[in-house]
DNA sequence: CGCGCGATACCCAATTCGAGGTACGCGGTA
DNA sequence: TACCGCGTACCTCGAATTGGGTATCGCGCG
């Protein structure tokens, strides 16, 4: 074996993920590689900073919808206190919102579950190198729809609303605001993700990751 | 090695899900038991049916969400087949509805992907020895809607159309039949989900598996 | 054979929604 | 400073949605 070739100059990884035999897959292909090492595993975000704090792993892979913290907040969490930790985003596509979002809170790389090991480990040592990984495919998203308009916070407030069967009347009350207010809220939210009607505006919100269920 | 204590005896496994990694953790957890052997992969549908006849496994591990074929589907074409064959639905949660049908169409057992390593082969032995295997948390889901109403096919029909933003008269048009027609099919929607407008009955529809985005 | 259920269709009434327009205060930016 | 985006609020109006009723047809089940 190799693995005595190069005594503590590995990629020391974290992987994160609610998904026990993911993290075994993820385990098992780490394993073979004699350039890297897993030190440690995570189930959720709140571990995920633990886990980050007390192995300091060069490389970081996060899932993003998991239970007690999410990907996002982990990475945001982690990012504040080690600006130069380097994660890369795993998950099952979710729009591009999601994606963006977790760029935005610091993530250096975004690899879909459905990835290749080959290309999860060169997605590795691409992120470990200090470059970023994100697949053309993604980025293309992110791109089409930062050209187009993203929704404001308090339109996605009351979108989160309305997904749950609230009519404006109920919105309004809920965010204390007058019935016209969210009407016109809802006139932008159509006219930003070109959606005929609340319905589709909601499934359209949801396929890009905008708001989850 | 207990490998060669028990020749050809092993519980024959095919794993099927299009994430490369998950099926490396199977394939790992599989090759740690000594009564268990993977004896293939498959990562769609199509792809399980042709490696299913091929292989002949005594478990299959299936996901559901997969492109090509989804898995609802590759049980039924399997089980057509070879109706004593042994399928484990192995899924992320999504809906009763899902799990409900994957069970009609012939599936034995229903694991969650969260599910831990012991869980999964506790499972795929419990399934071969031709029980079943479904959490109680899933059956309980399944037993209060089975209780409820079901949507009919038509009413699902409508709502996919709605749920894609059409207004009741589009939908009409579409599947060929009167406005009020619909309209009648989405007062039943509305009681049956026990949703206060389209919009909600489509987001709980999501939820429960019934319809997909 | 009758009964219920699903799908079809129509009528009516009340409410909600969506699309116009106008307006004002508050930040940030050109 | 002037402009722009955001959030707030009001007005009107036509279209869509929702809930109630009635009725026919076909199909499966007891």
């Amino acid at each position: 074996m190799s693995e005595s070739a190069a005594p503590g100059k590995r990629i020391r990884i974290l992987a994160v993920d609610d998904h026990p035999m993911l993290r075994e897959g993820i385990a098992a292909a780490i394993a073979r590689q004699p350039d890297m090492v897993l030190v440690g595993e995570a189930v959720n975000g709140r571990e995920a900073v633990e886990a980050f704090r007390s192995t300091r792993p060069d490389v970081t892979l996060m899932d993003l919808q998991m239970p007690e913290m999410n990907g996002v907040a982990a990475i945001s969490a982690i990012r504040s206190d080690f600006p130069t930790a380097r994660i890369i985003v795993l998950t099952t596509y979710k729009g591009d919102a999601q994606a963006l979002r977790a760029l935005q809170a610091g993530a250096s790389g975004y690899l879909l579950k459905s990835a290749l090991r080959k290309e999860m480990m060169d997605a590795i040592r691409t992120v470990f190198a200090g470059r970023s990984s994100i697949p053309p495919e993604i980025a293309l998203q992110i791109a089409e729809h930062v050209a187009a308009d993203a929704l404001s916070e308090r339109e996605i407030e009351v979108l989160r609303c309305v997904a749950r069967g609230a009519a404006n009347k109920e919105v309004a009350i809920r965010l204390q605001i007058s019935e016209e207010t969210v009407k016109v809220h809802m006139k932008h939210i159509l006219e930003k993700l070109a959606a005929t009607d609340r319905t589709q505006a909601v499934t359209i919100a949801l396929s890009r990751g905008i708001i989850e269920l």
